[in-house]
DNA sequence: CTAGGAAGTCTTTTT
DNA sequence: GACTTCCTAG
């Protein structure tokens, strides 16, 4: 069963442009062609010329056409130059996708066209005018850095700063950091703004963080957004050769802009923020050009990543923000049955505040949704696995390629896998451990990494002793204290070490052959060696590969695999010059395309989880060359779904405290955002939508008993077929098991006497065993406590309840413990005792 | 300096 | 329960 999610690249590969592609251009479709099977609202959003467009589209109603067709209808009709156009999408593959069905209209033309995410298209500009940054490192080689990245950078940074590591974790900082970035606010501002020691602690991670980036010749994800934003304001001259250029701007998944990249697209809109907040439309200069004509497409109630910093009011306030703008409304939905629609619009209707919109659709009511009530999320999985089994042999027609199972997180898919496994089911996980998160997988790159940019401290640090090489915490100290002192970048102290305080002969000896290893392999890159070429001499070279062969720990196996997968997917990009979006238009004009290790790596750098999953033949628009081994069920959080489309979706773990998620129970704003990620799990569905849940889920390896999901209760109830419900999951028997239920009866009388006992307890055996495992443990009752409460810690000592949150497991109490501070406890571990 | 074990942390969601 | 980080012995 393939468990391995691939790495992201074959969609690129797969999408190069083969119809069109060499062929004279035809004369391409005519207008009527362009228009040909759209409704009244799609045309005119197709058609629509001058002031800014809001699309707002419905799960489901066809914008990806309405994109796609828009812009052949630019490029045929209103003979745009494909150069003009900048598209923005909301991950590489839908970008890719988009070019590719643009090329099926109006041929190879589209290539030049940039259509990338936000921050591909981001990098692309910043790689072009790095040295007009302002950063003296800071050159066009840049690296970029992950979450991952970050946070080692973080940790060290709020080391230096002595900052207490217990108030100020690396998840929180970066998380802040991110927050002012998504804002533009620069670490001047936020510590102007500072009202308490605590935000100035902040400040100044803020400030030494961005610097270590700079010194490090490296931006992070949000930096890509932040910095253009910067350079656009700094150097009207830049900004305005990008606004002369691209005079049509196109951006889907507009719910999901941040304030930086909503200040982006004014920039190239030809309207500055301040020229919106002053209501001033004045350009100055007589040069400036008119504003690029500007569509956006979005659906307010699909936002749902206002965790990163997305901003609905971009959305909502679009009227506003742009006084003459028109809106469409796309509310004909292509995809799901009415049942599903009307489940959907049941749901997201509780939302307050939204503005009105209801999908319909013309193909009729189709099946019920089908509901279920697991003992377990084991008995949860068995069914999803069952009615799998079931829908794709007797049913026919229907494959596994064609079924979904969605989750809220990540660790849900363990239950699934398992049982998957056992039965043969074939199924993929997308997302969850990422290949390019892989420990051997990151080695390697941090390897690339540090050749193309030997000032990225991160990367170096990282493999310098990877494999061991007797370069330990003590040799390296011994570096940074060179290099800070002689203020040089890391790598140029390690060329130095002779130099350095205090290192022992035998580091000395050690990082002086690393130093002849990279100096080697750096000489490959400058000659221009292909990526794969490169990175087997890393391997090689670095002695990383042997350690691995060498190593008895089972798990190496496969890492060695996963660096030959890495290996292959190198080549695969150093042989396919054109694949992908990141190709730069010029270059391929020039006939240029040679990508380069540093392309392979900011490649990689930006590839989603979206990106992974396999072609599906979209909105009727059919693709009879559909690949034929897309034959599994795949499973992915609720997030990642976003933007698909699958016949049969299960949706799992319905119960309050998973979804929506503990932490959004006691909040207003976040419990939209679950019902929006409800909305969106609902619209997947074509045909069949499975709701599930199950009584007993073991969380944390203990027990949890979740109530059901309050979104299950704003299902319209004559919609569900409730094919077991909680007053029947106290049976030990499985009524889908008829030859299973005798020797079930039996085990579960041993175990917990009689049956009825065990019924009354509202166990089944298997919730029995998963409790009895708890008990095992030292397990400690959760005391009860409410604000007020004093209690006692077994370090802290005495304290006062101040708040608490979450039921039962999962509650956390806040706790003032005089001069200790107050705390955060989660009460199922903290030993505290209720006075 | 390294290896191995113990102890502590944690789970949203991701470009 | 799984992953990381910390600690200790060689």
């Amino acid at each position: 069963m393939s468990t391995t999610p691939l790495p992201g690249f074959e969609h690129l590969l797969a999408a190069k442009p083969t119809t069109e592609e060499g062929r004279t251009p035809r004369r391409g479709p005519t207008a009527e062609e362009l228009l040909e099977g759209l409704n009244d609202p799609q045309r005119e959003a197709v058609v629509h010329a001058g002031v800014p467009l809001l699309v707002v589209a419905g799960a489901g109603s066809g914008k990806t056409r309405v994109l796609t067709r828009r812009i052949a209808w630019l490029i045929q009709e209103r003979k745009a130059h494909p150069g003009s156009i900048l598209a923005i999408t909301f991950t590489n593959k839908a970008a890719a996708e988009m070019k590719e069905r643009v090329a099926e209209l109006v041929g190879g033309r589209a290539k030049i066209m940039w259509v990338s995410t936000f921050h591909s298209a981001c990098v692309r500009i910043l790689r072009k005018e790095a040295e007009h940054l302002g950063y003296d490192r800071v050159k066009s080689n840049f690296s970029i850095y992950d979450a991952q990245d970050q946070k080692r950078l973080i940790t060290m940074v709020c080391n230096d700063l002595d900052l207490d590591p217990r108030k100020f974790q690396p998840g929180p900082v970066l998380h802040q950091i991110s927050g002012y970035k998504n804002e533009l606010r620069d670490p001047a501002e936020v510590r102007a703004d500072a009202k308490n020691s605590f935000e100035e602690a902040y400040a100044s991670a803020y400030e030494l963080y961005q610097r270590r980036l700079r010194e490090a010749n490296a931006l992070d994800f949000d930096d890509l957004i932040m910095e253009t934003v910067r350079l656009f304001q700094t150097k009207p001259g830049i900004r305005e050769t990008y606004r002369r250029r691209f005079r049509h701007l196109l951006v889907d998944e507009y719910q999901d802009t941040n304030h930086a990249q909503y200040a982006l697209i004014h920039q190239l809109c030809g309207q500055d923020l301040e020229e919106v907040s002053t209501g001033s439309t004045n350009l100055e200069g007589a040069d400036a050009v008119p504003p690029a004509e500007l569509m956006v497409v979005g659906d307010a109630d699909q936002s749902i990543y206002a965790f990163r910093g997305a901003d609905i009011r971009n959305i909502m306030d679009f009227e506003q923000d742009f006084p003459d703008a028109r809106t469409v409304m796309l509310e004909q939905n292509y995809r799901s049955t009415q049942t599903i629609l009307t489940a959907a619009n049941a749901v997201i209707e509780r939302n307050e505040g939204r503005k009105p919109k209801r999908l319909w659709s013309d193909a009729g009511d189709g099946a019920k949704i089908v509901g279920y009530v697991g003992d377990t999320e084991h008995d949860e999985a068995r069914f999803v696995s069952d009615e799998i089994d079931r829908l794709t042999d007797e049913d026919a027609g229907l494959r596994a390629g064609d079924v979904a199972v969605f989750y809220r997180t990540n660790a849900q898919s363990r239950v699934f896998e398992e049982i998957f496994m056992r039965t043969g089911m074939p199924y993929k996980v997308v997302g969850g451990v990422r290949f390019y998160e892989r420990r051997e997988v990151r080695d390697a790159l941090a390897y690339l990494r540090a050749l193309v940019n030997p000032d990225d401290q991160v990367s170096m640090r990282r493999i310098l002793n990877t494999p061991k090489r007797g370069i330990g915490d003590r040799a390296v100290a011994c570096v940074g204290e060179l290099a800070t002192r002689d203020s040089m970048t890391f790598w140029e102290a390690l060329r130095r070490a002779d130099e350095a305080p205090g290192l022992a002969t035998r580091s000395q000896r050690n990082i002086e052959q690393f130093v002849a290893v990279m100096g080697e392999l750096m000489q490959m890159v400058e000659a221009g060696e292909r990526p794969d070429v490169i990175l087997e001499s890393v391997l090689d070279k670095s002695g990383y590969l042997k350690s691995l062969e060498e190593s008895d720990d089972p798990q190496d196996e496969s890492r060695i695999e996963n660096l030959a997968e890495l290996v292959a997917v190198a080549r695969e990009f150093a042989e396919d010059p054109i694949a992908g979006p990141s190709a730069d238009p010029a270059d391929v004009d020039a006939g240029l395309v040679e990508p380069g290790l540093a392309d392979f790596l900011e490649r990689v750098a930006l590839v989603a989880d979206s990106d992974q999953i396999p072609d599906a033949p979209p909105d009727g628009e059919a693709e009879p060359d559909a690949p034929a081994e897309t034959g599994m069920v795949t499973l992915m959080t609720l997030h990642t779904a976003k933007g698909l489309e699958f016949p049969v979706v299960f949706l799992t773990g319905m119960e309050d405290g998973v979804f929506p998620h503990s932490r959004a129970l006691g909040d207003r704003t976040e419990l939209e955002e679950e019902r929006r990620l409800a909305y969106v799990g609902i619209t997947r569905a074509r045909q069949r939508l499975y709701v599930s849940r199950s009584v007993v889920r073991s969380a944390w390896g203990a027990p949890a008993h979740n109530p059901a999901s309050r979104f299950l209760g704003e299902l319209p109830i004559d919609l569900v077929d409730w094919r077991r419900t909680e007053a029947e999951q106290t049976q030990w028997a499985r009524p889908t098991f008829a030859s299973d239920s005798r020797s079930s009866s039996y085990s579960g009388g041993q175990r917990l006497g009689s049956p009825t006992a065990a019924g009354r307890r509202n166990f089944s055996s298997a919730a029995a065993r998963a409790d009895a495992a708890a008990k095992s443990k030292p397990s400690r009752a959760i005391p009860n406590l409410a604000p007020g409460d004093r209690v006692t810690h077994d370090s802290f000592g005495l304290g006062t309840v101040v708040t608490v949150e979450g039921v039962a497991d999962k509650s956390v109490a806040s706790i003032d413990f005089g001069s200790e501070g107050v705390k955060r406890l989660l009460l199922r571990y903290a030993p505290v005792e209720k006075l």
